[in-house]
DNA sequence: AGGACCGACCAGACCGGTCTGTTCGGTCAC
DNA sequence: GTGACCGAACAGACCGGTCTGGTCGGTCCT
């Protein structure tokens, strides 16, 4: 009846060797860095043959990849719905900040996935492609959230929340200090009190 | 008379094997990333032999940690150089923001070095002493102005800048985008505005 | 003045370790 | 038996770091 080894479906059996190796790198390529983490750690992290590894995503690159393409799915989510529990446009613009607030209070939170990992990246590396499509999207919610909310020009607070919301990250992470989500959803609600103002 | 060799003065000659090593560490780690550029190719940059650097600095840590101060050495210049130019204490905090336009605008600029640095650093390393130090810096030059504009809270809006500020230079590398410089800009007049707005 | 000396430096061989990626034989479930 | 998987060994490149040997300009001593 089920099928556990199917491999498209995650199923509710044993966890196949590319869950296992997606959850490894999950772990350690956000923990430590994707640079200094080696295959090594993540094949005995996970438990699986270092074949396996080459067999389902053929190298570093692609598993970085799959990492990456993994934490822009799950930010999507935790984003979504965030901003859909709020009614009024304007909570629905803070809601994002709201849902940064919720990540930076996690002790395993390290900073934004993508900064890290494009920060000794190669010029049109797969890292690079991956954190374009991720902000992309981002800025996308942003705009098309502060266009619901009638502001007159939506793609510049898009602009400046965004903004904000890559500051918010980076102070977290560097500073050590979750109180930075806080911040940005004070500041975001000035900025989009301003832009507001200018339509009546 | 003239002592060219005290190697404590960087003289007008012959720039020392220090001189030449730091020249190259900057160049190739803020380039490509402290992790990915090894010794190797820093030493033939600097044409420079293997043992100067170790017996200059000591290893690559603390070539590293030197590289990193003297960036914080150089910003510091940059912002108080900024800020003086201005007078109204509106247009000092500002200034931070008119300096960072004009970094963004150089086509070699490729992020916050420390951001970069520190991406993949382990806990308690020298990186993160250096980033400290340096943001530390940047907040109490934030809370100064801020204080000298004269806002009922300087802290709160010296925590809103650097924000800003952060999310500036992140966005302006991870983007390819320079203009996030103008965006942080306006966005820095309106939170000082409305900062401002609530002490008469 | 001239020879011994010295510190700063370069060139490069070399070390142990680690990196990514490959290969192969064995095992277990269906 | 067939496919997915593990454990282990392997190759080749590269890492940070050490060490030797040689060059050169300046300084001191006589």
């Amino acid at each position: 009846m089920t099928k556990t080894s199917s491999a498209m479906t995650p199923s509710a059996k044993a966890p196949t060797a590319r869950e296992r190796l997606l959850a490894a790198a999950n772990e350690l390529f956000y923990a430590e860095g994707v640079q200094t983490v080696g295959i090594d750690r993540i094949i005995e992290h996970a438990g699986v043959a270092k074949a396996s590894l080459y067999n389902t995503f053929g190298g570093k690159e692609q598993l970085i990849r799959a990492y990456l393409d993994s934490r822009h799915v799950r930010l999507t989510e935790r984003l979504l719905r965030a901003v859909e529990a709020a009614e009024d446009p304007r909570d629905r613009l803070l809601a994002v900040f709201d849902a940064q607030v919720e990540l930076f209070a996690q002790q395993t939170y390290h900073g934004c996935a993508f900064v890290a990992a494009s920060a000794e990246a190669k010029h049109g590396s797969a890292i690079e492609e991956a954190s374009d499509t991720s902000r992309a999207w981002i800025r996308a919610l942003f705009t098309d959230l502060a266009r619901e909310a009638g502001v007159p020009d939506p793609e510049a607070l898009a602009r400046q929340l965004h903004l904000l919301y890559d500051g918010g990250g980076v102070s977290a992470r560097m500073d050590r200090d979750p109180s930075a989500g806080a911040v940005a959803r004070e500041a975001a609600g000035v900025l989009i009190d301003a832009a507001l103002s200018k339509r009546p």
